[in-house]
RNA sequence: GCGCUUGUAGCUCAGUUGGAUAGAGCGUUGGAUUCCGGUUCCAAAGGCCGGGGGUUCGAAUCCUCCCAAGCGCACCA
């Protein structure tokens, strides 16, 4: 319909005089319904390059407008020239049948529309996934599902690097573990964990070596394998079974959450492939690149930067940002469309850098977005939980899910835009209420099946093709409304890489039907009136599972 | 000190390209509901959109200054 409609603005504003060729009119769906279904501010935009009131070119626009009835039933100008669309009855059952007949589909693109890259989580193997990493997960695997139903063939990477210092240190933290479990007797030292107590380790810990309890099972079983010889491995054992270890948590924690990755990108393959040295390279070409006081250095202050960027230090290791960049031309070289990063706020002063970068090289850089999110805070009784920054205490993501299920989890992490500071309410996410969101969600599609339920027990049985023209009841008329907009409210959210569009809308679908459900009852109608509601429960079903499968959250049929 | 982000109702937050009377949930107060799942519905109260200045037909939205919070500012990742 808005389609429609943008079409048929876009031939008559042509036929106008002095609008310009690039003018894009705008529709949407106006705040108040009593404004009508959508609205063009087109008259007001016009005014200044027409220098003609706003709602005159209003009146003449209207005038010149031709419509189908059978759509469009009234237009209207109103307030200071904006015009108002009403839609017809016939098309809200037309858009009805259009739900059903699409089904698990509907809320999808028809045309592909290429391949895009969602890279996130790519959290290092270190440790356990952190509540931060699970916004990050959430995001990243939720605007995948966007792009993927808004017609994108889509690759979920996921990122790590295993080539520098934190692997290294990652090792020896392992090493030391095995000193510790197999010569209990030597001497220890104590290193401070933020605001706890020190913790005691073996002499030969390394400075900023990883506290977790998991690098003493990992030891452990580096013990378990090799007796006495586990002290003489050479350090790349350690990190391989450090990684792999710490891998399978990850990915049980991922799995828990629905979160499944199309493949890993490891830093080392950009090494062993040659791409940091050419990639090294064509910055060099590109007259970029200078040695300055032993190391390679990144002419940033060229973007506005206060300071140039080292890319390579004097010890002849690249520093991450190099690798980054060239992670990213890689994808460039891949042939993909779109490229998306979901990185915390932490990286929010350097992933400019990688675009500067790419855009040095020739690369489009407006094919990449950074969606950045800003930190997590855990909230009890109305508290924040006090998470220390040492790698030994905080609320791992498996606790969260624990706690919360894993249903809740992605919810919370998903309904407030990535950009600001989530509190996330423990109290509030355990509470099996209407004061929990996604409870109400939930629930509203579990109504709809027990009501389907129902009528197959009394033996309704509704007509195959019910006349959905019957659906006139204003809290019908507002439900077809509203269901129909799925599609465009997922593309939407594509569009702008922000899925916490999608809760609200699915609020706004759960609303109606409500309002429906207790405005209108469905069994026990005459037959005629109760298959046409029968339909229209059917449709709302539908869409709350599929906005629910887009937000990777369940639809259940009993709670 | 510099950079980025944020500041909207008691609380948590929407507000999409500068558009109509700034919205929602929770909380509060009042009401409805013999009925397909009361995990419901309706209504009211509640706002200097952090503050000042500017741009224009029109600003929560753009510009500028100030205030406050978060994050970052390594030859760490």
């Amino acid at each position: 319909m808005k389609d429609y409609l943008d079409a048929q603005l876009r031939t008559t504003l042509a036929s106008i005089d002095g609008v310009p060729d690039d003018f894009e009119p705008m529709l949407e769906k106006p705040n108040d319904p009593s404004h009508g279904d959508l609205a063009t501010n087109a008259a007001l935009q016009l005014a200044r390059h027409l220098r003609k009131a706003p709602r005159q070119i209003a009146e003449e626009l209207v005038e010149q407008l031709d419509l189908d009835a059978n759509r469009i039933a009234d237009v209207s100008v109103a307030g200071p020239g904006f015009i108002n669309f009403r839609f017809a009855e016939e098309f809200l059952a037309d858009a009805l049948a259009d739900i059903l007949e699409q089904d698990a589909a509907f809320g999808r693109a028809d045309e592909p529309r290429g391949n895009a890259l969602v890279e996130y989580v790519s959290a290092n193997p270190t440790g356990p996934l952190t509540v931060g990493h699970g916004r990050n997960a959430v995001l990243g695997d939720t605007i995948a599902n966007l792009l993927d139903w808004a017609g994108y063939d889509v690759t979920r990477e996921y990122y790590f690097n295993d080539a520098g210092r934190q692997m290294r240190v990652l090792a020896q933290s392992v090493k030391a573990r095995c000193e510790g479990l197999l010569r209990p007797q030597e001497p220890t030292k104590h290193v401070a964990a933020g605001a706890d107590e020190p913790v005691e380790v073996p002499a030969s810990f390394p400075e900023d070596g990883y506290l977790g309890q998991y690098i003493i099972d990992i030891a452990q079983a580096v013990v378990d394998a090799h007796g006495d010889d586990a002290l003489d491995l050479p350090l790349e054992a350690y990190q391989q079974a450090a990684q792999q270890t710490i891998f399978a948590m990850i990915e049980d924690t991922l799995q828990r959450l629905d979160v499944r990755m199309s493949g890993y990108f490891n830093e080392r393959s950009l090494y062993d492939k040659g791409k940091i040295a050419a990639t090294l390279q064509a910055l060099r070409d590109e007259g970029m690149v200078y040695e300055a006081d032993g190391a390679t250095w990144f002419k940033t202050t060229a973007f506005g930067k206060e300071d140039d960027t080292v890319l390579v230090k004097s010890t002849g290791e690249p520093t991450y940002r190099l690798p980054d960049i060239a992670y990213h031309v890689e994808k460039f070289e891949r042939g993909f469309d779109v490229m998306i990063d979901v990185f915390g706020a932490d990286h929010i002063a350097t992933y400019p850098d990688i675009l500067s970068a790419l855009d040095v090289l020739g690369y489009d850089k407006s094919r990449v977005d950074v969606v950045i999110y800003q930190f997590v805070t855990l909230v009890r009784a109305g508290e924040p939980v006090k998470m220390s920054t040492r790698k030994a205490n905080y609320v791992t993501l498996d606790e969260l899910i624990d706690e919360v299920t894993p249903d809740v989890a992605r919810f919370f992490f998903l309904m407030r835009s990535a950009n600001t500071h989530l509190d996330f309410d423990l109290d509030l996410a355990k509470e099996a209420s209407d004061k929990n969101p996604v409870f109400y969600l939930q629930y509203a599609h579990a109504r709809i099946c027990s009501i389907l339920r129902k009528a197959a027990e009394v033996g309704f049985e509704a007509d195959t093709a019910a006349d959905l023209g019957l659906l006139t009841h204003p809290a019908e008329v507002a439900l077809i409304k509203t269901l129909r907009r799925l599609p465009g409210e997922v593309q939407k959210a594509a569009e702008a890489r922000a899925p916490h569009y999608m809760p609200g809308y699915l609020r706004e679908v759960a609303v109606a039907f409500t309002k429906f459900y207790d405005q209108c009852r469905i069994i026990g109608e005459d037959h005629a009136l109760a298959s046409a509601r029968m339909a229209l429960a059917r449709a709302t079903r539908r869409v709350l599972a599929n906005g629910l499968t887009v937000l990777g959250i369940a639809a259940p049929e009993r709670m």
